[in-house]
DNA sequence: TACAAAAGTGGAACCGGTTCCACTCCGGAT
DNA sequence: ATCCGGAGTGGAACCGGTTCCACTTTTGTA
């Protein structure tokens, strides 16, 4: 176990000073004699020298590093936008410390402290919705907070990156109303959560556009964590008079809420239309194939790491931004007109 | 954007010196007077006083920090391993620096540097297969190793922890030849890797306790990468004496497997018995539910930590540890028994 | 009561980079 | 011939912790 060499090693074996070598490390921190520069190079690469994180760090006031804070990676969503964002991160130059929650604003605080320990320049992240003054302590501090997929509204000066929930919402349950379906069942998040509100909103509107009156049994906000999703579709099922149609749009709740479709023997689309929001393949290889709203996970995430990337090089104009990016109605075959038949 | 306060505030406004501070920051440093631990502590508390990591680092040569490096987080068991790492992680104060690999040598030795820089004390991975050299310069330089899943034979000196991969294909091979099937197929990962070879040999001495000949073209070891999956059950299918089981042992190319198999209208189990090699959740939601053998993430994300956090602490003997955890085999209801029927 | 051992404390060096600044050259303009 | 400005260089301070060591104050024991 031998030691790396450091800058002063590389210096003494060019024969020149550890500015001229730092001053080759960093162009246009300074001039070097392009003979020198050479020399320089050549010895960095003959003793395998790289420069410590941490030196240049501790004198930088900052890394180059991102924090990534999301649930966890259990759900295929945040899996997959973990993955692109660590992508793009990569081709700038920039590592990802990453973090989970549970959902929980006590391992959120505590992610948040230690990000702060590690002077991260940004930090990409779905907010559990608690904390709001150490997000505000955050950004004072100078960390670059970027939210993705959900808002706290009371952090006015956040960028945020989201689909668009509102219309999505709206899109999946006018193509229910239009296929005749009256009793519509929707799982959504939290509405503690701007997602779950912005759902239920877009929900909300379609119905009044078609004029029709909103059951409040059917409207249903359960926690992202544990088998809410499936208690909430039995109970549905349950009900003196059950939906006809049920669209699930907590990510984290699909899975149980297919699951206890599946085991409760009911017919898709035939006694119930589904749909669901998704970033799972699955969906396509299940019988019938479910029609998803797809989330466009690329486009979440490259829009939130440009976000940090723009703050931390002081690129982009003051004030919050907030971009919204549109979701695809997948139709496939989960859903059918109602007939008479179909109610059970 | 004021900020943040270092040691040297702590100790002028505690009136005490950076070593003292510095002493109630790490318990066991040397000794302190209860009382000015006290006021220290309290003082710690009235700044908000937090010490850089960075700082630490460089003093200390090494960070609380371990690599994650794997080949990409849309394959969902790399999703859940490295949520079940990152948890493992957080409870014992070390964070996880994420890079993936997407299965490209050059991408994986620009991870290492990279990690090699950050002074990481630790790296979890699941390599490539190449890069040797830059493996055993990073055990060199004093970083922990430990493979998980997959191992480098050359290296004979990294921690590996793995599933019974010969095991676990002997078993399911086993298995459909329990229930009358001759033409077995196999889908794995390429002979490069160790994991390919061993479930190639799994299944070949399955046949021999069965006194079964082996049919080479029934193998395929397809990469990783790509739709190679689904390509080569297309083109087993399209032999003139087509298989009648498969077990597809790749686990990155299960899903582009099960979608040739689902868009290709095979009846399962009635035309092919199918077994995979799985970590998703969804199999069970399939229609027939997919009997799959369930690689145990929890285990192998716990041993891999243990291992790497044990040599940090310098608690574990010398010598490279191998650990194998056991994978059930679940059957479902995708493998039936041949009949004179299911040759088609 | 004396004296060694242990507890408690602060000064200063160190980790490995970056950066400011003073200094030496040199060529070109006056 | 003189002066000025910029290229090129190295010394040294600095970032914020840890740690060694010398020193003073207790404590315990003979």
């Amino acid at each position: 176990m031998k030691k790396a060499p450091t800058i002063r090693d590389v210096a003494a074996t060019a024969g020149v000073s550890v500015s001229v070598v730092s001053r080759v490390l960093n162009p246009d921190s300074g001039p070097v004699a392009p003979a020198k520069r050479q020399e320089v190079l050549r010895v960095i690469d003959e003793l395998g020298y790289r420069p410590r994180a941490a030196a240049r760090e501790l004198s930088a006031g900052h890394a180059l590093t991102i924090g990534l804070v999301v649930t966890d990676l259990s759900n295929p969503f945040f899996a997959r936008l973990a993955d692109r964002i660590v992508w793009e991160a990569r081709g700038h130059g920039v590592q990802v410390v990453l973090m989970t929650t549970q959902e929980d604003p006590h391992l959120e605080a505590d992610s948040l402290d230690t990000l702060l320990d590690r002077s991260v320049s940004g930090v990409i992240a779905t907010p559990t919705g608690r904390n709001i003054e150490k997000w505000a302590r955050l950004q004072d501090l100078g960390v670059n907070v970027v939210f993705v997929d959900r808002t706290i509204e009371e952090l006015a000066d956040v960028d945020v990156v989201s689909i668009e929930n509102f219309d999505s919402a709206r899109r999946s349950t006018e193509y229910l109303i239009g296929l005749g379906h009256t009793r519509i069942a929707l799982v959504t998040g939290p509405r503690s959560t701007s997602t779950g509100r912005s759902r239920i909103s877009g929900y909300r509107a379609a119905h009044e556009d078609a004029s029709l009156a909103v059951d409040p049994l059917l409207i249903r906000d359960v926690p992202f964590r544990g088998d809410s999703g499936g208690d909430a579709v039995g109970s549905l099922l349950a009900m003196s008079q059950p939906p006809t149609g049920l669209i699930v749009a907590n990510t984290a709740q699909v899975q149980s809420s297919v699951r206890r479709l599946v085991q409760g023997g009911i017919k898709i689309p035939e006694e119930l239309s589904l749909i669901v929001f998704d970033d799972n393949p699955w969906t396509e290889l299940m019988s019938p194939p479910l029609s998803v709203i797809r989330q466009p996970l690329d486009m979440l995430a490259v829009h939130s790491l440009e976000l940090v990337l723009g703050r931390m090089q002081g690129k982009l104009p003051d004030g919050p931004r907030l971009i919204e990016v549109k979701a695809d109605f997948l139709p496939r075959n989960s859903c059918a007109p109602l007939t008479q038949t179909a109610i059970h």
